[in-house]
DNA sequence: TATGAATATGGCGATATTCGAATATTTGGA
DNA sequence: TCCAAATATTCGAATATCGCCATATTCATA
């Protein structure tokens, strides 16, 4: 069925996102960027971190493909370069989420 | 929204689930468990693999949370623990996926 | 061009991961 | 009880990641 067992190169190609994704902070920052596009300052202050942290794994995020970055009145206004993220924060959200809680919101 | 964002706990937590996942050879094993229960050396087999590296990685699994083990005529049959990570799979595999690829195979 | 705000990068110590080899443990059957 | 197959653990060296500070760069505006 799925190609992922079989396909080693396309497993360590979604581990790398994963890899990406798999830092408190980051995880944080997509899931920002799901909502809305912002910039770099606007991210630090709605997360609590410091710029430059948040500029840290900015570049990572944007070395693995996963966000891009457009100059726009002095400030550089992050996006999702990948659509399917949304999916994919949506997912990890609900495997992070205890089922009773779950039921209880009646997802 | 979403509460990840605003809940560093959660976030960590979703985070160190996704960590669990962020590693070829762990993916690769819990996408062939998506499928079917398996033991360790059957896993060590289907996948190319030393059984140490095997049962090291399953035991990073088990200890997020994400597989648990029976056993079953002298062997460790391992499981999903948590039946969401099929999508969880589904999704990253999607992600992973160049879209090109994806419309062509009209998903 | 000079200035300041916004962003990006470099460097470094501490910590964590990874993998293979060797070894230990568990288990079922003779 | 003893053996052999199956699984688990330990160890060490190489590598990678993290968090943080200091500094560099970029860019709009004066």
């Amino acid at each position: 069925m799925s190609p992922l067992p079989d396909n080693a190169d396309h497993a360590e190609h979604c581990a790398d996102i994963l890899k990406a994704l798999a830092h408190p902070l980051r995880l944080r920052i997509i899931a920002l960027l799901c909502e809305a596009d912002e910039n770099v300052s606007g991210l630090a202050r709605r997360l609590g971190a410091r710029q430059s942290a948040i500029s840290q794994q900015l570049r990572i995020l944007r070395l693995n493909g996963l966000v891009d970055a457009e100059r726009a009145e002095g400030f550089s206004v992050y996006r999702l370069a990948e659509p399917r993220l949304r999916q994919m924060v949506a997912c990890v959200e609900r495997c992070g989420t205890p089922v009773v809680l779950q039921e209880a919101s009646n997802v």
